[in-house]
DNA sequence: GTGAAAGCGCTAACAA
DNA sequence: TTGTTAGCGCTTTCAC
């Protein structure tokens, strides 16, 4: 079944059909509404794989994910697969597991299947991994490396708002002492986080106590075993900030281990607003990272890119709102004093 | 940058190259030899649409999902990735939001894209909706469905055995009255599980009451509705088995809600196994549903369907296996009396 | 307004 | 062992 076989049906050439399809406007009304008959008829699909010979473009992006599972990244995966759908282009999916080798791999089937785009939620990794893309002239949006070049855009998460949003919100509760739970020691986007978090302090005036910063790895077990770190020390914060919502349900989860009440005796602040967030115990507070918008934004560039691979790269920033639940409050009187 | 130019510079023709690439072994190895070099040195790689478009295959599956949100589909996704991925295929993803006319719509979109097979989990709907691809000689897997046709396999849970082992446990446990929180009302996957639980109760010896049985979503929301009914009646059991794990978090979080104490006063068992379900509060026991034997089994029929269309397809019935955590204890006595 | 023909990049039958 | 050629299905210039 193709398009010759419809053009033969309708007495016409594969030329006009083709030109009926396109809606190319040159066709006589009657001949159009033939072919047009005879095409829903045969219930006729053009073939994408010619139309992407011919034009080198395949409507189909690749995305290259470190971890499906998490939630963060599967509701992501769903908002960029929306708005791709939304017109007409398709997304491939590669899942890295956070690992190089197979972030090369992933990088290597975006290149051997033409995509017109990637995706590149990894930010730990270096340039020259995807530069093979570049050089094929397939363009590549990263999340958070806060670098541009030829084909190369960015989306930064405007972390600086969301830390000060969150640390004004504590200091307005009346903490002094704040914590901050990392992600993985020496990640770049952990960096960014810390020192986000470090300069909101600054900018509200309180004081930075390096004890109160632990390291995690953006999952639930580094938070929870960061939190302990910090339960085992003498002194404590009244709050802590975290670098994402499955740090702070780990952080949770070893304050309930530890009989410390959450948020009396310790507030605990997110960061992303995964769909969990609100059903934990208690429902997080947390600073909201729109998947929509993010989502958006890599789609986007990506088009914008796809239109001219041979210009610079643009970085946008996604701003971060604090979402108000129940996991912080004002910090006890006692604390004051019982964790100096 | 194609076959031709490297062919060219040297000094073949494409078609020796084509031979070289695909290991053909009619060359002589000099010639090969030389051709490999160019190859290398301009870093070629072949157009996979132009393959596609010669051959009708593309080597791309698509998978249609209702929630990518949901654990349970998300770990199957990355599964089903890494199956694909072994193989050199890759995997167009489409994402339904449970939604009918966004089926509708993939289905559409995995026809006009001729991915070589679907993986469609979505088995609320009915056979008619993707008759298309059938037609169109595009292998289906469904999930659960239980049924199936020419160009249509099934990969099918054994919920009979996981239930099962369920309820024989509870039963050793001492548990006498045990309910069930399925999932949404009227739909096909759930009224499966729940024959497959009244199945389970009757070869335990244990009696079935339909006062004990409450229909929830599938979904965190729901199945705290579900558990907050029953909590609500004079009588209630034991003991519950929920339809997935995120009916039970539901239930854990309604339980924790009216003070009731886990496992203590209620035995909780959930359904999947998700990440998620060893770092709840209590850890979860849970009927395991290994989302890597799924993948393996869609992919295996995927592949089997593929080298044959017009064969019927086949069943492939997936284990469940209890996994015994904390959320289920013995019954108290009192418990006995207080309920009844 | 419509058709014929070339060509996107690859492979396989056939010829040399 | 290697090259020539036709063709996969579509679009688009160029004739008519």
């Amino acid at each position: 079944m193709n398009m010759r076989k419809v053009a033969q049906l309708a007495g016409v050439s594969s030329a006009t059909v083709s030109r009926v399809m396109n809606g190319s406007g040159l066709v006589r009304p009657d001949t159009a509404e033939k072919v047009r008959q005879v095409i829903t008829e045969l219930n006729f699909v053009p073939n994408p794989h010619a139309t992407t010979l011919k034009y080198g473009r395949s409507q189909t992006f690749g995305v290259i994910i470190p971890d499906l599972t998490n939630p963060f990244y599967s509701e992501f995966a769903r908002d960029l697969e929306g708005a791709f759908v939304e017109h007409d282009q398709e997304l491939l999916i590669a899942n890295t597991h956070s690992d190089v080798e197979r972030m090369q791999h992933s990088i290597q089937r975006m290149l051997l299947r033409r995509v017109d785009g990637v995706a590149l939620l990894a930010s730990e990794y270096e340039t020259e991994r995807f530069e093979s893309l570049i050089r094929n002239r397939i363009p590549v949006v990263t999340l958070d490396r806060r670098k541009t070049a030829k084909g190369l855009s960015d989306v930064a998460i405007d972390f600086e708002s969301g830390m000060e949003q969150a640390v004004r919100y504590l200091r307005e509760l009346g903490h002094k002492r704040i914590g901050f739970l990392g992600g993985g020691a020496g990640i770049a986007t952990s960096r960014v986080r810390q020192e986000a978090f470090v300069r909101a302090l600054r900018a509200a005036g309180l004081g930075y106590n390096e004890k109160f910063v632990k390291a995690g790895d953006y999952r639930i077990p580094g938070g929870k075993r960061a939190m302990s770190e910090l339960l085992s020390q003498r002194s404590r914060p009244t709050a802590v900030l975290t670098a994402n919502d499955l740090t702070a349900f780990g952080a949770l989860s070893a304050l309930r281990d530890h009989g410390v009440r959450v948020p009396e005796e310790m507030s605990v602040i997110g960061c992303d607003d995964i769909i969990m967030s609100d059903i934990v115990e208690p429902p997080l507070t947390t600073i909201r990272i729109s998947r929509r918008d993010l989502a958006k934004a890599f789609y986007g560039l990506l088009r914008e890119a796809d239109k001219d691979v041979t210009r610079r790269g643009r970085q946008i920033s996604i701003e971060q709102k604090l979402v108000v639940r129940q996991s912080a409050t004002r910090p006890l009187k006692r604390s004051r004093n019982g964790a100096a």
